[in-house]
DNA sequence: TTGTAAGCGTTATCAA
DNA sequence: TTGATAACGCTTACAA
């Protein structure tokens, strides 16, 4: 029996294991061409008999990169962005990255911190993930300085006025217009859309996309919407929602009020199937915006020409329409 | 106006500047009362000027600490991950570590590859948030090689029959009492409760704690509950269900089956008190269980003295029951 | 194909 | 109170 090997072992101890010099031993990791098929097979035994596993500090203090990359995230107890995070945590896997989390609540003071800090904190790149309207000029200059210290940067929707940020391609007029075209189709032709903020990058594009549709500028949350559908007027004769927690409060406010409506909701998650009534969604599934996140983060990383693919949202029924 | 100064100031560069020794500096950082005030001074002034700040893989490398812990999550799509998560890593980052996040899908095959990889990647602790039965011999296997490599290793609930692993002290048995007194107390007596495992670690519990009710394990998803609920015996006046989806799917299929029942979840999340019925709830609010986490990794990774905290389940009333 | 040796930026151990 | 100096474990010119 061998030893359990408590894997403490280093570079050095195998290269004396193996008879060989660290430097081989690097190579073996790192460039195994470079080495001489008998020397390879002589390192791989020594390394897997002593457990050994390169210290991942002392490489990223070589190398200056760390296999990290940061998720920034509006709010993670909203499904959305848990759906996303998790599409982002397992993308990142696949490419060798660990994936750090940051929770912004909603507060752009918050994104500050984050972004003066994380150069220090050493990742390689790193995804913002927030609808919300984070476009300040001191919020610009820390984004500048991560981008200065080298750290790859990709938004979910176009976001900051400074150069070298990718942006995911996500057409969400097209989530509008379909909601639009599919109630229309039925004869419902005198929506309302809720959304939170009709200046945030996201309700830009719902307004854009919703053309004709009567707009509420709400807030983002479930009493928001709640509150705005008792003043809605009494002639629309549909609704197009923002978010989930929206539709949710919308749906809550008109039942309670005897009333109903068909709804859409621009955003799809897997509550939006499981509520009753279950929720219609057109939207961009938020998995796929998040492994296209990270497939963009790892091409700037790596200084890979990429050529950002559009996502194209879809329209599901269920339900609510 | 000074220079923008670019950050890659090291500890040298200060030192110069501040005409003191690269150890000074560092004493500065770490144990400012070993210095005079006037060098103090001095040095503080140098760093600011070339704005400063360590190097954290070199302090990593030498010191062995990284500040960061990683949270391994059965499923972050989930709502009461997400609010967990939230919670952790607020709470993290008030005692100045970073959260790297892993998403565990439910199985036990990739808890056990992370936990493998856990150690080379470098983390001061782990905090594992899963209610599944994870109590396999190899992963047990693996978590003690993490033991061995010096992580502190934080559960939810007890799982691993392993020495060295601190659980939080929550008593779902607690959970599913209150919620059975509270049906008695309306005079619901034949309660039927639905839960994902019975033999799961928060199972286990739930059993224990709902002595009296017909107990159905059905599994933990939508599905799973909506079609339990068919084959429910039609002399039950109530249930309880042990996760917020599975609430969802049992109230889904008791609509449409034209029946209904007053309902209590024992997970509390936000979502919760959205949906239309809004649930009632009988649980211990996991912000609560993700503070407590965090508190307890961080006094096992600096050997501090600690006293699990009780956290108890509370109900609230709404409208399901 | 392999090895030598110089760093990467910190912190810890001595001395002064 | 301060400072030389040696690690920490790895990568990478440059030599051999």
């Amino acid at each position: 029996m061998s030893k359990p090997a408590e894997s403490n072992a280093t570079i050095l101890d195998v290269a004396r294991r193996a008879g060989v010099s660290r430097t081989t031993v690097s190579r073996v990791l790192n460039e195994p061409d470079r080495v001489s098929k008998d020397t390879l097979q002589r390192v791989q035994d020594a390394a897997t008999a002593l457990n050994y596993s390169p210290n991942s500090f002392a490489r990223s203090l070589r190398s200056g990169r760390t296999g990290v990359i940061a998720l920034l995230v509006g709010d993670i107890s909203q499904p959305f962005h848990g759906s996303l995070a998790q599409a982002v945590v397992e993308a990142a896997e696949e490419r060798g990255f660990g994936v750090m989390l940051y929770d912004l609540g909603h507060s752009t003071a918050r994104l500050e911190d984050v972004l003066r800090k994380l150069p220090r904190q050493g990742v390689d790149g790193m995804i913002i993930a927030t609808a919300d309207d984070v476009s300040t000029s001191s919020i610009s200059d820390a984004v500048r300085e991560c981008i200065a210290q080298g750290i790859a940067i990709v938004t979910g929707v176009e976001q900051f006025e400074v150069d070298g940020i990718t942006s995911v391609r996500t057409d969400h007029r097209e989530g509008a217009r379909l909601a639009m075209e599919a109630l229309a189709s039925e004869g419902l032709t005198r929506p309302a859309i809720l959304l939170g903020d009709r200046n945030g990058p996201i309700g830009k594009q719902l307004v854009a996309g919703a053309q004709g549709a009567t707009v509420h500028e709400v807030g983002y949350t479930f009493d928001d919407a709640a509150a705005a559908v008792k003043i809605l007027a009494n002639d629309h004769d549909s609704l197009i929602v923002a978010t989930l927690p929206m539709a949710l409060g919308a749906m809550s406010a008109l039942t309670r009020a005897g009333r109903s409506l068909p709804v859409v909701v621009c955003e799809e998650v897997p509550f939006a199937a499981q509520v009753t009534p279950a929720f219609s969604t057109s939207a961009v599934p938020p998995d796929e915006t998040g492994r296209e996140m990270v497939r963009l983060v790892d091409a700037v990383i790596n200084s890979i020409p990429l050529e950002p693919r559009a996502l194209h949202a879809s329209l599901t029924r269920r339900e609510s329409f």
